[in-house]
DNA sequence: CTGATATCTGAACGCACGTTCATATTAAAG
DNA sequence: CTTTAATATGAACGTGCGTTCAGATATCAG
């Protein structure tokens, strides 16, 4: 874990990040302090701030990272399909993505009451655009008639925490594998559009 | 706010349990400082330990006593029925329930991690009676034929996760009157189990 | 009014925090 | 080998924390 001083700087960054990224998820923002981050990177307090300003801004760039790249991924799969392909399309993409993650979505979901107001509002428009993707295919397929609900922004919104409900539970050595989890999920998501 | 020594000794312990509900509530446990919640009381902070024997189990109480009120809450309701009734009353239960303790409910979900080993194993058993309510719901409609669904385990999880996720978009003065949102809820839940 | 008891204050305790900085060490270039 | 810039140390800073407690104040029974 100890490391030379001087060598590595190009390592050192990222190392920090991945650090505080466990250590916040376990704990909680407030709990960790930044000597426990440095010493789980192998290096003292004072050298954190080589890369990072403050302690604040580290928990925001870990969660406008986190869903920069969600996006991205997201925007990465094609739009092409019925409604109903693109529900199930959402849905594995979602839990393919963060059962991969669930440290980072565990930030993402807890630490939002440690940011900063302006930081807040970053990442919460963020989170929006993610869940304005899902409230436009169950409007589309509103639309075209192929979905019927009750009113698709509540549907979305209890889509998402039933979705994001499953890094409470979900164990990668559990009774299911990812791929079940994401067949049961596309079957209730379905079902909630009677699809 | 200010209140004179040695008076109303007899509310003072409520009044605390109010205050710190409402700020770790607010910003969360760890934000929240004895000093802090003394102020909202108006007392001085040395008097919060007539009354508790420290910041954690504050916490712990606060966080003990909302679950089992909902806990009692539910074991008043008949249990008659059908499972698909039983699945309504659930539904209507819980949220009629978390809609109007938006805080509790908040603390409850959101303060796991800022309890001690032991105190987390008693939340956590009192939270695991509750989503076992739902699951006996599932699994008798199951039994008899009612209810068809992939995992009923599963989707007792996705259930109470859609659930809990409205404390996270809900608003008094919303859109949505409660009774509205109930009834959403009800529909999609039953569509989850074919009911 | 007199004590006894419950309640509260306000100062203090030791500690851990985020952050800074003078100094030391290392790597890399010439 | 020497110089320079990057990188890390470790001590120190001011602050606020949870908690304690001696002393002040209020209530109330007799």
């Amino acid at each position: 874990m100890a490391r030379k001083a001087g060598s590595h700087a190009e390592i050192t960054g990222p190392a920090i990040r991945e650090a505080a990224l466990k250590l916040f998820a376990r704990s909680g923002y407030a709990a960790v302090s930044m000597r426990e981050i440095a010493a789980e990177v192998g290096v003292q307090a004072g050298a954190l701030y080589l890369y990072t300003p403050d302690k604040q801004t580290l928990l925001f760039e870990l969660m406008r990272g986190h869903l920069e790249d969600l996006l991205a991924a997201w925007a990465d799969i094609p739009e092409a399909g019925a409604p109903a392909d693109r529900l199930e399309a959402f849905v594995r993409f979602h839990l393919g993505y963060h059962l991969n993650r669930p440290d980072a979505v565990f930030l993402a979901y807890m630490e939002l009451r440690n940011l900063t107001p302006e930081n807040f509002a970053v990442i919460e428009g963020l989170r929006r655009r993610y869940e304005a993707e899902l409230e436009q295919i169950l409007i589309a397929g509103h639309e075209d008639g192929s979905f019927r609900m009750p009113d698709a922004r509540v549907t979305a919104m209890a889509m998402i925490a039933m979705l994001a409900g499953v890094h409470v539970w979900y164990r990668p050595d559990g009774r299911l594998t990812p791929d079940r989890i994401e067949r049961i999920y596309v079957r209730l998501a379905r079902r909630m559009v009677k699809a």
